[in-house]
DNA sequence: TTGTAAGCGTTATCAT
DNA sequence: ATGATAACGCTTACAA
């Protein structure tokens, strides 16, 4: 293999080693099929010899199609990067993308300029887009979802209305959260507390509202609820208020396992046994519920699946394929010593 | 604002609105300090009213630099995509450069066959890269880095005697994990058990190398040694083996907090008292440290500043600026219950 | 300071 | 099945 120096071989190079014209090298470049097979070799040898690499660049700005997919997240979202659910989605995004000849651009959307982001994906700078966002303010890309490819991850949480025009995988928060609760009142609990997501996260409204239901069609009455903010440190707070108010209750159902696991931390130090005082139930099956002492019924999703199938839609809606609205993954109870 | 139909608006168009060549409006765009203030004030009044956004792809080809940066992550590191320390590392990184305007790109190094991303990094795709690997694979990146401006997460663990003309950003891993093990020593420990990371990865190697050498030090027989993973449920596996073996012990340093963590949940199965029977410390000072019981003594280090720091060094070396090869960010001894 | 014009390396449309 | 040749939208000497 000889690497020839002054400049990177271009398909004239190539053209000119294998005897053929641009466009052939070109056809032989994009496997098109009228192509005889023994030109096909001796330009795939000239290829190898040279050692030519396509120029992106040039791709793009000639075939319109940039081959590249942007998997934007919000920046107030960012802060979850640490989350276990959350890198797992992005890692199967990443996987999945992997396997593809798309290339996966990583965009954090300024709160203050996201006009910034909705240019950079206008602007004909990527085939489609991940939307990656727990948030109430992505209406925008709501809107810009009528204009391009775009698959969101987790419904948006301010567009209920618009929500079966675009294209969605999710789990369904609200009935996972209704079998959690469920498990709870299955065992006798009366009296059940919630720990929950901020509100402005559709994930949040829909675990909550799971719970509710449950407990009035048990004919119970609702327990108090305090914002965890999907972290374990609100968590522990969120039980420290909870314990602080009047109510009384004796479990508590958690929009997340890391929540779930910073209330443990503080009904551990109040000296409270879990399950016998109180009952706990969080949502995820990541690590956290897995580690904790003792471990934690929670609900089980499948993130890395999710990511895998947002990239493996957003191609094939590239791709002009009809494809389904709303995937909705499937979720499980895994029931452990927490209630 | 007037978005004109028909494809999305050129530089041409610009121009014509403006009254002025295509040049100029490149000027204007590229800021550069030769246009008339006047002219630029017309300019860009005209890119608002058309919503203009530069091509990418056409800029790219022209100016033959790509104002993309990509951020490589070997697939057998992929797999710590949710550790916190790695995520964050990913996040500051994403975080530097959306100030700028650089596009990250977000490679999963298949191992099988990790020509295609060489190929990709050399293709002349991006102007430089970031490599994030634990793992002792990566020499045909250091390689690389000779060709194109690259900046290391992490000592590359396989290339000691190349590692001066790199740019690597790294915490030193044996001076802390020596400040680790020192305090245990001046606690009065004398039996010192060590959980290892995988010794493929550099951090592990330097990790149990300071160990090691506060053993030697101090004069103390070094304790038994079991392979974490870095893992949680690798940690407490190789707790499991340690407290199966012969040799007894009164102190563990872990080499990370995911492994301390797990350790503690077995030492805690086992009815063993922390840190009065087993002192324990950990490395990362992450969650993991803080929300267990009891909380772990533990190094802290910044890998959100590690990201960023990574990002900004490579943006300075591609825009040709001398730069440090070596860039140490400091660690520190976070002294909890757990020693 | 501004304009002209020649690329940048592909793809795509037509012929052949 | 293959080859000319014109785009693709921008940057960049070079001229003016």
């Amino acid at each position: 293999m000889t690497i020839s120096a002054g400049g990177a071989p271009t398909l004239e190079k190539v053209a000119a080693l294998a005897g053929v014209s641009r466009s052939t090298v070109s056809r032989v470049v994009n496997s098109s099929p009228k192509v005889a097979p023994e030109v096909v070799q001796a330009v795939n040898q000239a290829i190898a010899e040279l050692g030519y690499v396509p120029n992106r660049a040039a791709r793009m700005l000639a075939s319109r199609r940039t081959q590249t997919i942007a998997l934007v997240i919000p920046e107030n979202t960012a802060r979850f990067f640490s989350d276990p659910f959350f890198a797992s989605v992005i890692q199967g995004v990443a996987f999945r993308l992997a396997q593809t000849d798309y290339t996966l651009s990583l965009v954090i959307a300024s709160e203050t300029d996201h006009e910034k982001t909705r240019r950079y994906l206008r602007g004909g700078n990527v085939d489609g887009a991940l939307i990656l966002s727990h948030h109430s303010d992505d209406t925008s890309y709501v809107e810009l979802a009528r204009t391009m490819p775009i698959v969101f991850g987790g419904r948006p949480a301010a567009a209920p209305e618009n929500v079966d025009d675009i294209y969605v995988v999710d789990v369904d928060n609200e009935a996972a959260a209704e079998v959690a609760v469920q498990h709870l009142v299955d065992r006798g609990r009366t009296r059940i507390a919630h720990i929950s997501g901020r509100q402005d996260m559709a994930p949040a409204q829909d675990r909550m509202a799971g719970w509710r239901t449950v407990l009035e069609r048990a004919g119970l009455e609702p327990g108090p609820v305090e914002d965890g903010d999907f972290t374990p440190i609100g968590g522990a707070e969120a039980m420290r208020r909870l314990l602080g108010r009047r109510e009384t209750f004796d479990a508590v159902f958690a929009a997340s396992d890391q929540m779930a696991s910073g209330a443990l931390t503080v009904l551990r130090e109040r000296g409270l046994r879990v399950p016998d005082d109180i009952a706990l139930v969080g949502f995820d099956n990541d690590y956290f519920a897995t580690s904790s002492v003792p471990a934690i019924t929670t609900i089980e999703q499948p993130p890395v699946v999710q990511g895998t199938t947002m990239a493996e839609l957003l191609v094939r809606l590239i791709d002009g394929e009809e494809v389904e609205r709303l995937t909705v993954l499937p979720t499980q109870l895994v029931v452990r010593d927490s209630s």
